[in-house]
Formats: structure tokens, sequence, C-alpha cells
DNA sequence: GGCCCTTCGATTGTCGACAATCCAACTGTA
DNA sequence: TACAGTTGGATTGTCGACAATCGAAGGGCC
């Protein structure tokens, strides 16, 4: 019998897939920073008892999404400037890391893939759509930090692209054009297919510095 | 009526009072990496029933220091070589974006701190205490993150301390010299007190290769 | 009118009990 | 002896119910 050929059947958890769900929705706006989530409405919509649901809601406090105040409940996370100046910093120690490692270990390799999605990014910005360009946008981070292969650095970075979606739908942020957006991340993957890591670390620093601007005048 | 005199009290859950105390508990080593943890005996111990125990193991879950298998429990996460490397990986991420941020703001301030840790682990390398000067240690790390007075980076640092704590109780790697691990650190503090935060990220790269490389031989 | 106290409804925090599932040991068969 | 099937004990997953706490509305007092 062939060996390695199955994978073994992982069974997520009922508390990590209401998590997600509830992740998912804090993402898209659905649950506005500030607000309540009230544990027998919720465990109601999903079909659960509070039981998991609470254990979810752990879950996602620990992750930095919700807030709990003790006897009154469990509140989206609000968010100041501060938090958006500190999620971009965090986003930057992880992405520069990210960089060097890629351009490391397979520069050529992980550039093709990079610049795959910088093309994702030019179809996007074809289409009426304003989101999908946001979403192609926040893909290639994703697949940069991907291909850095670390799994402690993927999940750190999970967590900060969710809050980096809450900023955009709380402020509404916007690239005047869609070209510039695209130019710089495509120097970026460029600069790692050259194995210059410097390159890329110095313009991703300032990539991450406009995306701040934007947010915060 | 002074205002600010008072902080407002904050009602740790009582979920995260339970998470915080395995997690000690498995930083110590008093739960070896990949022992089951069971359910009743826990919260037995505890003094709580099994609902709150179980919110706090989805944090820790969640945290990555507790693995679930459905229906079979929850276990310490066991590592590998693999891990070590990546713990090693992140932690340098985040270090070396406290390092940039303490050289870009306040080098001489933070070096003065760092300076007085490197002071703490000279004092703990006078005494007969071998796990003193490895606690001294790690104090010096996470000042030098919360020196830069980003929540998220700390948080993420927090995690990665326990899981160093977790590789250090697993190979028991000891430094041949303290000599030599104390003017590592000092050599970083100096270079930051500078404002040369290239110096710094290069001597603290070589620091994280030296503890790695007596970790894997 | 303004302030404090009390009461009430609603929500959270906690617990014990039941059902579902898994692992290990045992039994029977070829 | 080796293997498939069965049974039993123990643990996890889930739920509903009760107690504790909080915020808001209402009433009384100065």
């Amino acid at each position: 019998m062939k060996r390695g050929a199955l994978d073994p059947v992982v069974q997520e958890s009922t508390p990590a897939i209401i998590a997600r769900k509830i992740r998912d929705a804090i993402a898209r706006g659905d649950f506005a920073p500030g607000v309540q989530l009230g544990e027998a409405e919720l465990a109601k919509e999903l079909g659960v008892s509070r039981g998991p649901l609470r254990e979810a809601m752990q879950r996602l406090t620990q992750e930095g999404l919700l807030v709990s105040y003790r006897n009154r409940g469990l509140f989206v996370v609000s968010m100041d400037q501060d938090d958006f100046r500190d999620i971009y910093l965090a986003r930057s120690a992880v992405e520069v890391a990210a960089i060097n490692r890629v351009a490391g270990t397979d520069p050529e390799g992980g550039a093709a893939k990079l610049m795959e999605a910088v093309r994702a990014m030019e179809a996007a910005a074809a289409t009426p759509d304003g989101q999908a360009i946001t979403e192609a946008d926040m893909r290639f981070h994703a697949l940069l930090v991907e291909l850095a292969g670390s799994p402690r650095l993927k999940k750190m970075h999970d967590t900060l692209l969710t809050e980096t979606q809450m900023c955009l739908n709380a402020l509404k942020s916007t690239y005047d054009t869609a070209d510039k957006r695209i130019s710089e991340h495509k120097g970026i993957a460029e600069a790692i297919s050259r194995g210059d890591s410097d390159l890329a670390e110095k313009l991703l620093a300032e990539h991450m510095d406009d995306a701040l601007m934007r947010l915060i005048p």
C-alpha cells in the first residue's frame, strides 16, 4: 500500500468553526466596532448552545478581536489611531521578516508567485468592483508571509490582516489610482526576485507608510 | 475631585486566570510536551467546573500551546526542530522591529533601562542558581519589546517567550560561559544607545543564531 | 429640579447531567 | 497465533437550569 497517499482527517472543533464565522463577520464589518455580542442571540442564530459559543468567544478575545467586561459582556474591539499605527507596525515586522526569508531561500520561485498575485490585482482593477482589488491586495501580503513557510509568522499575520480589514471598514480608505497600488506591489516582488531584500524591505516600509497615511491624515 | 487619580478596576475573567495558571505550568515544564490534559482532573484541582476550564483551554489552543484532537482531548504541544527554528525566526522578527522602534524614538532612555537589565543578568550570574540568569536573559528580551510600546508586538512576543521556555526545558541548553551571554546583550543595548539600529539588528541576529545552535547541534 | 435609593428585567457566569465518541481489553474464529 | 468483532469504561461534547451581577426605570427625599 502506498504510504502518504492519504492526509489524516482533521476534525475542526465546534468552537473553532464558530470563531471563524464570527471572525469573518467582524472582518466584513457585519458587527461594527464597539457593539455588544449577546450570547443568547448569537447562539440561537448559529444553532448551538451557549457553551461552545462562549468557548469560541474566548478564542476571539485572546486574538484581540473582542474585549470582555466581566458580568457585562463581550464587545467588538473599537480601534483608535494608535491601534492603526500599531497594526501597521506589527504587520511591517512580520512582512519584513517574510521578505528576508523568501529572498534568502527561494527568490525566483517566490517572486514568481508574487507576480501572479500582482496580475490578480491588475485583473481586479479592471472590474468595477472596488472591493476586489483590496482583496487581491491583501492576498498578496498573505501570500508573501505564506511563502516564508513559518507557521507562527503566518498565524500572527492572519490576525493582523483581519484587524487591517477592520481599519479599512472603519475609514473607507481609497487609493486615488489603482496603478500606483499595483506598481508598489510589483516593485516589492521584483526586488525579491533579484534577491535584493534591502530594497524590498525599504519598498515595503514606504508602502506601509503610504497605507497608514491614507488612513490617518 | 482630582481626575485620573484612580485606575479603572479590571476584573480579569475566570478563563483568563485559569489560562494563565496553566500557561505558567506549561512554561515551567510541569506539564510535559505531548501529555494529555484531562478536563475533569484539572477542573477538580483548580476548584472550578469544566465550563470555565474549557474556555481557558480554547485560549491556550488559540495561542498554540495546546493542540486539540476532537473527541480525544487536549494535549500539550510537542515541538520538533522545525518549531525551534520557527520560534527563533518569529522572535527575531518581533525583536528586530522593537530595536528599530526603540532606536528611532528614545535610544538613550531605552538603552539605559536595557543596561539595567544587563546588570540584573550580571547579578544573577553571581548566584549559584543556574535558572536565575536564564530568567534575567528572558526579561531583557521582554523589556526590549515592552520599550517599543506596541501592544501587538508585546502580545505576540509573550507567547513566543513561553514557547522559548518550553524549548529550553526540553533541551536543557547551557552557555559555556555567562560572560559571553552577558556581553552579547550588552552589545545590543550599547548599539541601541548610539542609535545604531543596523548594528543592533545584526548583533541580535547573531545572538539568536547562537541560541538556536545551542539547541540544535 | 436634582440626587439617591430601590426594584425589576435581562444578561452573564457557573454548574451538574446526559449523550456521543473513543480507546483498550476481551472474545471468538480460522 | 493472528485478526476481526464486540463490549466496557472513561472522557469529551453539548445542553438546559440556576445563581450572581449589572443597567435602566421608577419612586421618594431634600
